[in-house]
RNA sequence: GCUGGCGUAGCUCAAUCGGCAGAGCAGCGGUUUUGUAAACCGCCGGUUGGAGGUUCGAUUCCUCUCGCCAGCUCCA
């Protein structure tokens, strides 16, 4: 160490103080005096901030190293294998210019602006280009540049993008990246070498708007992923794969639960028999749980006049999502969009007292929406659905209790159908908004207020609440752990106002109300369908259309067979027998392809014993027993994936 | 809405260079009476999404249109 080297104190994740010579790198002195750092480090924090291997430390910090485990390891990793993608792209194809490509969940993406599309042996060659750019193992060097120099430096180089993108960053300095012949605009931080990636795929590739703006030219994204070791990489791909085994659209069709049909119209679902009856399941369950809460039903018509709709606003705010209006007579009619004005109509049918609030009107409503074509996917974006709906009316007071309620219910509800886990989030008010700052503070604290009152950790969505009102909504990960968004809860403070709702205080004076719009399940299409995803099909024995399958061996016991399903049928189940002359495996077969939670086989040994033998769902044979014994078995089951 | 890809029997998919549109499953008829994920034989099944065009001839090439898929944008 040459003398009068100033030294720094680094503090290490755990807690030890190391003294180094100021100028040494994180890499250093991460790994002491001793040996070599873990080839598992690809990155390190500094005080907090992740940054390079090769970033020398000037001052006293904390060290945290970063491998693939963390999300910022795994952000830099994938950021690292972006530019490695890029690198390959530009070898292959040097007119393509880049532009952003970051790490996102599950992998990364980086769009370019080229000629053509990329074809899937585009891909093929860009892919086997990026696993020799990673054999190469090109060390990745950063450097520092007077921004304007960079924008000189990236415009020689033919990249308007890059050029572009500079010009619009605030800083004086940028930095590059580059490894090889290849040299990129980055933050950073990245890997120390691309060979440190070890499993890169390319995934598939798509048109992408330049700075997301549907307005401005369409560039060509390549999306990839990777992981450190190919087996991780292989599981994810497995998951993909099982990803699309689950995928309802595909599942609908095969269990013959929903179709969509060209002559019907994109955006709205035909709901067969079965599907039609795990809805009414469901449906009875939620209008039997809302009588229980307190909540009082209601219905309203599927059209009503437009001026109702001007009157709520839906006119002026939200045209773009309606069908066009019908002329009717002398009026114009409007296909109802959402439900409020309906519930607030019956709110004003009469004068309301203070000692009426809260009232609570619950409506499982159709409405109709007009989306734009490109976004209709399957049952979870659709042009006709049914909201799970309601309108709370309460006085402000009242606001922080009623939100809690919904809040107690909305997990009850959720847990029912097999989610365990949530993510929840508060949105604030938005740029173009109703209502006081005052008051969109006050409701959402109560929302806050709400939540901690659960005990429920969220995040804060800021400015994404809805114009009228701050809202919460939860999302539920599916066993898969992909996350949807079903409930919210909104608050409103337009429509009270807009309809001039009132009740008469304590006071005599008349009051306005405060309304909250919201919905447990969202829509019962978009839940149907994450149901049949959560549960690749194979419905829990209380929402499975036919819980109980009878199979008979041979014309002989069909009698036997036939008594059996009546006596499954009369506890309560809902039971179907296969008589058809086939053999018992192929009626097995069906059975499981139709995803029946119970089989029942009914042979001679059966018959003569009086027994019946039971197949539980996915191969368990669970043996014989007498009749009274597989009731009790099922009625287990069904008791426990409803408490589940 | 935009970019790209794709529409063939109820379903899953073939069809060379523009030359008689085919298979498996399903359905129907028959044989078989069967023990825990597919018995056997036969039959039926098509305006190749729709409209127009090029051509002696179009599933195939071109234009328009409808729909689906991926992504962008937007959202329950």
């Amino acid at each position: 160490m040459p003398v009068g080297t100033q030294q720094i104190q680094v503090t290490l994740p755990d807690g030890v103080r190391r003294h180094v010579p100021a100028g040494c790198t994180a890499r250093e002195a991460l790994c002491g005096s001793g040996g070599a750092l873990s080839p598992d480090v690809l990155a390190a924090t500094v005080n907090g901030v992740p940054m390079d291997l090769d970033t020398a430390l000037t001052g006293d910090a904390a060290l945290e190293p970063l491998t693939f485990r963390s999300p910022e390891g795994r952000e830099v990793y994938r950021h690292s294998s972006a530019h490695i993608m890029a690198q390959a792209v530009k070898d292959i194809f040097p007119s393509a210019q880049l532009t952003i490509g970051p790490a996102i969940e599950d992998g990364f993406y980086y769009d370019f602006a080229f000629e053509r599309p990329f074809t899937p042996d585009d891909l093929q060659q860009i892919e086997a280009r990026a696993h020799a750019i990673i054999q190469a193992n090109y060390p990745i060097k950063r450097m520092e540049m007077p921004r304007l120099k960079a924008v000189e430096f990236f415009k020689e180089r033919g990249e308007q993008y890059k050029a572009e993108i500079i010009e619009s960053l605030p800083d004086e300095t940028v930095s590059l990246y580059s490894q090889g012949n290849f040299i990129d605009l980055c933050r950073g931080p990245h890997l120390p070498s691309t060979g440190t990636v070890r499993a890169l795929k390319l995934l598939s590739s798509a048109g992408a708007y330049w700075r997301g703006d549907e307005r401005n030219p369409m560039l060509q994204r390549i999306y990839g992923t990777s992981f450190p070791t190919q087996a991780e990489l292989d599981a994810h791909l497995a998951k993909l794969e099982e990803i699309k085994r689950r995928d309802h659209r595909k599942l609908g069709k095969e269990l013959d639960l929903i179709t969509m049909q060209d002559e019907i119209g994109p955006g709205l679902v035909l709901w067969h028999p079965k599907g039609a009856l795990v809805r009414l399941l469901i449906e009875n369950f939620w209008r039997e749980q809302h009588l229980k809460q307190g909540y009082e039903l209601v219905y309203s018509p599927h059209v009503a006049r437009l001026d109702l709709w001007k009157t709520s606003g839906h006119v002026d705010y939200y045209r773009e999502n309606m069908f066009v209006p019908m002329k009717v007579e002398a009026s114009e009619y409007q296909l109802k969009p959402m439900n409020c004005p309906f519930h607030i109509m019956i709110y004003k049918s009469h004068l309301r007292s203070y000692r009426d609030l809260p009232i609570r009107y619950g409506e499982l409503g159709t409405v109709y929406r007009y989306e734009r074509t490109g976004v209709l996917h399957g049952l979870l974006r659709v042009r006709g659905f049914t909201q799970d709906d309601a309108h709370l009316f309460c006085r402000p007071d009242q606001i922080e209790g009623e939100v809690s309620r919904v809040l107690d219910f909305t997990f009850f509800v959720l847990r029912t159908f097999g989610f365990s886990e949530f993510e929840v989030y508060v949105s604030t008010m938005p740029e173009k908004a109703v209502g006081s700052p005052e008051n969109w503070a006050q409701a959402t604290a109560a929302l806050e207020a709400a939540l901690k009152s659960r005990g429920v950790a969220y995040r804060i969505d800021p400015g994404e609440g809805v114009f009228y009102g701050p809202k919460i909504d939860i999302k539920i990960k599916d066993v898969l752990g992909r996350a949807w968004q079903c409930s919210t809860v909104q608050i409103d403070f337009n429509n009270p106002e807009r309809f001039e709702l009132a009740y008469t205080g304590e006071d005599g004076k008349a009051h306005r109300p405060i309304m909250i719009h919201r919905a447990l399940m969202g829509s019962i299409e978009r839940f149907f369908g994450i149901l049949i995803e959560h549960y690749a099909g194979a419905f829990p024995t209380w929402l499975a259309p036919v819980q109980v399958k009878v199979l008979n061996i041979t014309d002989k016991q069909r009698d036997y067979a036939e008594t059996v399903t009546a006596q499954f049928t009369a506890a309560g189940f809902r039971a179907e027998a296969d008589l058809r002359n086939e053999k018992v495996g192929f009626k097995i077969r069906e059975a499981e392809k139709a995803k029946v939670p119970f089989m029942i086989v009914v042979g001679d040994r059966e018959l003569q014993a009086g027994t019946l033998s039971v197949r539980g769902r996915s191969g368990a044979n669970l043996g014989s027993m007498p009749a009274m014994a597989v009731i009790d078995l099922i009625r287990a089951d069904i008791a426990k994936g409803m408490s589940a």
